[in-house]
DNA sequence: TTAATTGGGTGACATATATCACACTACAAT
DNA sequence: ATTGTAGTGTGATATATGTCACCCAATTAA
């Protein structure tokens, strides 16, 4: 069960009713790793808090095309389910759990109702947008800006800030991520391992660089 | 000058003592159509809300590239400048005037104090970050799973919702918000003729499809 | 131990876009 | 009328990435 103690750590800034309201109408809820929290169109029923683990945000084609932009860690919210002033509001990204985890499911009904009651949840909402828009502005650049070498290199260093520097993943988990195709991965990683970037191994490689 | 009638048209759901706050505070600034009215990595001394006219908001890369995210119109505000806790913050994000514009300067040790003092002012920043944020999901989208011409399309669609259907563009003009070059947009253009979209003129073409 | 599956490597080719070179035309300035 | 300039059209070519085909190695399942 969820405490007072465990929620003022993973959230400092609050006041106190504002726990209390959480360990009344929030429902702390788990998932495994690899689940799908929330797809593109789906109608947003409550606001995600996540208290442990990580979950990765992409924004979704209806072709099946996935293009990962950010993570989110303990103590942090999924920016599109806090406002929701109408229900029947559609989602707008997909959320996988990369690990398991656990959340705080807390239906959207609470939502206009706390920023009235609890100043410190209203500050919490901005922060919350405020950092997903300057994330979004990163990939912005990345995808405009960059070729795939260099996007190959921002992603694995999104995961080595993560998971740290083995990063265990498959070059089609990375090609999906990056919207391309596991061919381009693997030759660009065989690039990063001749320049002494990496060490590749089955399943997994190691980032050295620098 | 400014009247509480011009701002309440502006900006309907603020409370009363926030157009008072305003007048006091806010500085009434112009500029001619094609101002840089802001550039990344400048320093952040203002807040910034459209009175008049219209602001098309960039990504701008480190080599001169930009990429055109959306445009900000009277009663809307520059989320970037609206949460600066710090002083010393920088953008990231490139601001133009396309028209001649008017906009309130607010200098930005009065967020901070806002936010505390009206609720409104409060929801504003809010709604102001959602809807942004919502812009750029719809630009990661563009950018990440369509070709130049969808993309071409989408950008022409939000001129036309914004000043009409006779597009006032050279191809140049669009080459750089898309951060390709004249060229290509030449080319998907005269296929656009072809298919019977548009209309070309010199300096300009009408939208005609549908 | 053998067979099946998953992850990875690589050549050949297709396509989208970038780049270069240059020609043409409408309009403005003189 | 002449010249200059900005906007545009278009072929030729380069490059990055996508796609297909197929192989091999490592791991897992039988």
């Amino acid at each position: 069960m969820l405490s007072k103690e465990t929620l003022s750590k993973l959230f400092p800034d609050w006041e106190d009713g504002l726990y209390d309201a959480i360990l009344n109408e929030a429902e702390l809820k788990e998932a495994k790793a690899g689940t799908t929290l929330l797809k593109m169109g789906q109608n947003i029923k409550s606001a995600m808090l996540v208290v442990e683990g990580t979950i990765k945000l992409y924004q979704e084609d209806e072709t099946g095309g996935e293009y990962f932009m950010y993570h989110l860690n303990p103590g942090e919210a999924c920016a599109v389910t806090l406002v929701c002033n109408y229900h029947h509001e559609q989602s707008q990204v997909l959320a996988k759990a990369v690990t398991d985890i656990q959340y705080l499911a807390i239906p959207i009904e609470f939502m206009e109702k706390w920023l009235n009651e609890f100043k410190s949840w209203h500050y919490f909402v901005i922060k919350t947008y405020r950092s997903r828009y300057e994330e979004l502005l990163k990939t912005i650049h990345e995808i405009a800006f960059k070729n795939m070498d260099e996007r190959l290199e921002f992603y694995i260093l999104k995961y080595v800030k993560q998971f740290g520097k083995i990063v265990n993943l498959t070059h089609q988990d990375i090609a999906n991520d990056l919207n391309t195709s596991r061919e381009v991965i693997s030759r660009l990683l065989k690039k990063m391992e001749h320049n002494g970037w990496i060490v590749m191994n089955r399943n997994s490689f190691d980032w050295i660089k620098k």
